[in-house]
DNA sequence: TCCATAGTTCGAATACCATCGAACAAAGAT
DNA sequence: ATCTTTGTTCGATGGTATTCGAACTATGGA
């Protein structure tokens, strides 16, 4: 449980950004974390199993985009923002922009 | 063998088009259409078999990325760019931007 | 008509991923 | 010390993707 692994800025991957985002549980993750500043794994958890979760998390933080710490018995979860930006200009805002506006123009779905 | 299913705009999703573009192989053949108005499947085979190549057009065909029309015996493609700048604005140019720029910092991956 | 070209479809093998329960680890509270 | 809370790790299962060869289809040319 001690440390994390959190790539560095220069092993992102574009491939791996895109498939961590690919998936519906941690799109809306990371939905989630690009309106608050930062969320534990409990907030985000839904009515799935923990171990379910802790799966995505790990899928974000590999992909760079989830930083994770601790405090206490919790773990707080953030977007790295900055990396992000520095890496992939424009790509985060460009994603979620288009998450919402889909969310807006397709309520059901 | 006789027509493609083009998915109209209003039945696009963002999660299968990240999914689309998280592979390197699917990446590199949008990358290549983003940049020449159309080409055929094989001008994107690379060295790979022609079933392969197929799979991966007919991924990107359902994800709406890209729009496949017969032309003799020859099946010519093209990106959606009008249908995904209306139903992702700024998305695919963010993605290219993305990948074109990780392209020039580093050379050799 | 027969052959070549371009690409799809099928089937099988392999690999990968998501999901879940169960066991575990670390910190805080009692 | 023990118990509770929070989340991770492990192992198994089921489902889905990727890859490839082989058979097939449609068109154009000799």
């Amino acid at each position: 449980m001690r440390h994390y692994s959190h790539p560095s800025p220069d092993e992102f991957t574009l491939e791996r950004l895109l498939y961590a985002l690919s998936d519906p549980v941690r799109l809306e993750i990371v939905r989630h974390l690009y309106e608050v500043p930062e969320a534990t794994c409990g907030e985000l958890q839904g009515d799935r199993p923990k171990s379910s979760v802790s799966h995505h998390f790990r899928v974000l933080r590999d992909a760079g985009l989830v930083c994770t710490r601790y405090v206490g018995t919790t773990h707080i979860n953030s977007l790295r923002r900055e990396d992000l930006e520095r890496v992939f200009p424009g790509l985060l805002e460009a994603i979620m922009g288009a998450y919402f506006k889909l969310k807006r123009e397709r309520p059901q779905s």
